[in-house]
DNA sequence: ACGATGACCCAAG
DNA sequence: TCTTGGGCCATCG
């Protein structure tokens, strides 16, 4: 039961539901991870049978290797990129969103 | 025990 | 907006 950290995290990836995306250090964050890099760990170890393609950086971004996977099944789901990178504020999954929409005349 | 590596993040220039 | 540097935690040789 060592492993807690490592179920949670594949947990949280797997909540992600379609058309959304979400940061390491949201999944960090949300599986209690020390360190986002645990993720990203885990992913590589045991990602296989998780959508690792919801997950991105905290800057919209995806990581290199992997990046023409990520945008080609993000595209797939609905999640529409731009330029390798994705519109976090638009497609960022927020288990408890706060506050996105915000004024359309102010930033 | 130690150094290097990795699907990372953030601040500063 | 992009690049650099430092910090981060766990695994491997």
């Amino acid at each position: 039961m060592e492993e807690e950290l490592h179920e949670q995290v594949r947990e949280i990836v797997k909540s992600i539901p379609a058309g959304r995306v979400a940061t390491y250090g949201d999944v960090a964050d949300l599986a209690k991870a020390p360190s986002p890099r645990m993720v990203g760990q885990v992913l590589n170890g045991d990602g296989h049978d998780l959508p690792w393609h919801r997950v991105l950086r905290a800057n919209g971004t995806c990581a290199p290797h992997i990046a023409e996977e990520q945008l080609q099944r993000l595209r797939a789901e609905g999640v529409i990129d731009d330029g390798g990178k994705v519109d976090l504020r638009k497609y960022r999954w927020e288990e408890a969103v706060k506050d996105e929409d915000g004024p359309p005349s102010l930033f």
